[in-house]
RNA sequence: GCGGAGAUAGCCCAGCCUGGUAAGGCGAUAGACUGCUAAUCUAUUGUCCGUAAGGACACGGGGGUUCAAAUCCCCCUCUCCGCGCCA
């Protein structure tokens, strides 16, 4: 959510960022509209009720015709502040509705462009492997090696789910363990948050109200299964003023995480898209003048992850159009499938600046005795697994159609070295 | 799920029955004073509107009654205790 007051200020920057990022600029106009209005209409009704407050105080003092006719008085001021109120959270409703949808402000080093065509290759990093045989795509692997069932997961829970058996179901485990170690030796604190959040939580990060059709929804309790650790690892400090000295904190979390992919055929087989994944998550809470660096160092820290198991990836600075709309900046990580001959999305590192936090209210006081002001949040995937898997399976495979173990790997493994 | 007790400012806690506009304490910060970093005194320590002066709002959340609601009524959330059920 972007500051009411910078809107007003400076309203010619945001109608630039919003049209650069395609979004409707109509949002702007609607919010100005309405917060012009808004801001009236609470002075209005201010003053009338300081005229009831300075009055209720006088009445019981008052006696006879002099009370009567004051109660009276008061009576129809305090109908006129009823209708006020009415119309001011009428008109407080389309502010927020505003906000809510309204992009982050791209950062100045944020190219603009329309979509993925106009993101930049930051790096690419190993070369492509030359295999010297026809390498099999990973679903081909997975089934050959009884490693992936994707009948199953679709017997169980239906079309886009799937099941990891064995060594695949071992390999996976030993992922999250690797990547978790990894993490905490970066500095990152291991949390194991709720698989569900509540309202509160969703608009917090964002993904409400944009992205519902999204989510999976359990109606009946009011909750949402977790799109992704950033939701619940952010709002863990959401209503909270953080203690400057403590800052920045840094969270790595495993999480399952659901989506329902609404909209999208999944043409696509194998698990490079899928309901359920699992994701290893780097959450930051900084101060201000520093997030933009702490976006770098959040980019490496998610690198390390790939460079340790040994996977050629490329780096995208997302473009205006192309970045997440709570994001400022935003990295793509993206892994290389020799089979399809693809690039897999694995990881996105954002820089929020303080637009979730402002949404999530999450502040730190800078100096003792100084107003508190709104952190910075960023967020990196560290990273999503089913594209590692295929990234590995595919990268890793060799002729005789068995699969390497990434070094790295073996000893969350037993030392094992080969599946198959 | 049932019964009981609770939720008040950064923290603790009074006020609720009997409606009159949040008392007190602790901590933190600033200032004053003082041989002293102690003690004492004063101010500040939530959100919003306003250039400001100032004002409004805020007692878990949302409604209602009333000239006036922390206080009365209704709905909801969360916490604690007991019971039930349960991996």
């Amino acid at each position: 959510m972007l500051d009411a007051n910078l809107i007003r200020e400076d309203p010619e920057r945001v109608r630039r960022a919003i049209m650069d990022r395609f979004y409707d600029v109509s949002l702007l106009d609607a919010f100005l509209a309405a917060d012009g209005e808004w801001r009236q209409a609470v002075d209005a009704a201010n003053r009338l009720k300081r005229e009831r407050n300075r009055v209720s105080q006088q009445i019981p003092a008052l006696g006879g015709d002099e009370k009567a006719a004051k109660i009276e008085e008061m009576r129809q001021v305090s109908e006129e502040i009823k209708s006020l109120d009415a119309r001011i959270s009428e008109l407080d409703a389309l502010r927020q509705e505003s906000l809510l949808n309204m992009p982050n402000i791209p950062h100045h080093s944020v190219p603009v462009g329309a979509d993925e065509a106009d993101n930049i290759i930051v790096k690419t990093w190993m070369k492509e492997r030359d295999f010297g045989f026809e390498p099999k795509e990973h679903f081909v692997i997975g089934e050959e090696l009884d490693i992936i069932d994707f009948a199953r997961g679709a017997k169980v829970a239906g079309s886009g789910f799937y099941v990891l058996k064995g060594d695949g179901a071992r390999l996976e485990r030993a992922l999250i363990n690797f990547m978790l170690d990894l993490h905490r030796q970066q500095g990152y604190r291991e949390v194991f948050p709720p698989i569900v959040v509540n309202d509160d939580s969703a608009v917090g990060t964002g993904q409400l109200p944009k992205m519902a059709d999204d989510m999976y929804q359990m109606e009946r309790d009011g909750l949402w299964l977790n799109p992704t650790a950033e939701v619940p690892v952010t709002n863990l400090h959401r209503d909270e003023i953080l203690d400057a000295s403590e800052l920045p904190l840094r969270y790595t979390a495993y999480l399952p995480s659901f989506r329902r992919e609404a909209g999208r055929h999944s043409d696509t087989r194998g698990i490079a898209r899928v309901h359920q994944f699992n994701k290893v998550e780097m959450v930051k809470f900084v101060r201000p003048e520093g997030s933009f660096d702490e976006l770098e160092s959040l980019l490496t820290d998610a690198e390390a992850v790939i460079r340790a198991l040994e996977l050629p990836y490329r780096v995208l600075l997302l473009c205006s159009g192309d970045m997440s709309f709570h994001a400022s900046k935003c990295y793509d990580i993206e892994l290389h499938a020799p089979a399809g001959g693809r690039w897999l999305e694995t990881s996105s590192c954002s820089n929020f600046t303080d637009f979730q936090a402002r949404r999530a209210m999450i502040k730190y006081r800078p100096e003792p005795h100084l107003k508190s002001e709104f952190v910075h949040t960023l967020n990196g995937s560290g990273v999503a697994l089913p594209r590692t898997m295929v990234a590995i399976l595919e990268n890793y495979q060799n002729e005789d159609g068995s699969v390497t173990v990434p070094e790295v790997l073996r000893p969350y493994m037993q030392g094992q070295r080969t599946i198959g």
